[in-house]
DNA sequence: CCTGCTACCTGATGGC
DNA sequence: TGCCATCAGGTAGCAG
């Protein structure tokens, strides 16, 4: 569950599910989701806390307790899963036959909140303060927070030299883009993925600011309808495609302008991009 | 400091 | 069918 707009669907989600919840236990099945944290230290720290705010900061999902918080980072794959009780976890996670599997389990007062990551990347960790998570602090504007102003992107563009693809990905100037958004960020504004940062005027800085944030509020209200639903494993978001226009068509006519859309490598990530009317 | 590359993992898909 | 290569929405860590 990748960029922003998902991450921010399951938050808002799961606010009404786990806040002000205890946290009476937490299972790692997997202490592979906890590194370079060890899976009793997460454990030893969150277990009987209660989980004051559910909130998120680019793509953490954060878990503020009464002392401390949780990281989640889903990277690629990640979601969250949700059980009536200790009981109902037990006998379905991580069995052969069921076929679903849990990373990390948080046991509430009541309910169970899942970290599944089959592939491994995610993770879940325990902080005692935000600052002491090193992605989390590195982290630049999110870009759907008020500061995040056409002025801000102008500013932070023109001290920048990198494509405006590589631009978009790091996350300590904008948090919360990924790569499906930079893509279509870019395609909305009609700038080329190689176009350096600093050669944006501040008209354009302003193109680029709209296009963002009108593809990550379109993104959310899809990732929103339906909400995702963390009773089914299988549950994932439906219809993205609905709203890409330029992700994954890789010689397909461009929306635009009809142009085979194309498929380029950059910074080790499959760039799409209409070669005739992004410049 | 900045930038670019690789590793980290598993599963789905498509070509032969 | 089976086997192999390629691809996947991300980031940390390291070398230059």
């Amino acid at each position: 569950m990748p960029e922003l707009p998902e991450v921010e669907a399951v938050a808002r989600t799961l606010r009404p599910l786990v806040q002000s919840r205890r946290i009476r236990c937490v299972h790692v099945f997997h202490p592979i989701a906890t590194k370079p944290q060890t899976a009793s230290h997460v454990a030893r720290h969150a277990q009987g806390q209660r989980i004051l705010i559910v909130d998120r900061k680019g793509k953490y999902l954060l878990l503020i307790l009464g002392h401390g918080l949780l990281t989640m980072h889903f990277r690629l794959d990640g979601q969250l899963l949700w059980f009536a009780n200790g009981k109902e976890l037990l006998k379905r996670a991580n069995q052969n036959k069921s076929n679903v599997h849990v990373d990390v389990a948080l046991e509430l007062d009541k309910g169970v909140l899942g970290f599944a990551d089959r592939r491994h990347f995610g993770r879940v960790h325990f902080w005692e303060s935000g600052e002491d998570c090193s992605g989390l602090s590195v982290l630049g504007i999110d870009a759907l927070s008020r500061d995040f102003t056409s002025g801000q992107l102008a500013q932070l563009l023109a001290a920048s030299k990198r494509p405006l693809k590589d631009f978009l990905l790091d996350q300590s100037y904008v948090a919360g883009i990924g790569n499906i958004y930079s893509c279509e960020s870019l395609w909305h504004a009609r700038f080329n993925p190689r176009r350096r940062a600093n050669t944006l005027q501040s008209q354009e800085a302003r193109r680029l600011h709209k296009a963002i944030v009108s593809v990550l509020a379109r993104a959310l209200e899809c990732c929103l309808h339906p909400a995702p639903d963390f009773r089914n494993p299988e549950w994932w978001f439906q219809g993205l495609e609905r709203v890409l226009r330029v992700y994954g068509r890789e010689g397909k006519p461009c929306r635009r302008c009809g142009e085979p859309i194309r498929r380029r490598e950059q910074g080790g990530r499959s760039t799409y991009y209409c070669g005739r009317c992004q410049k």
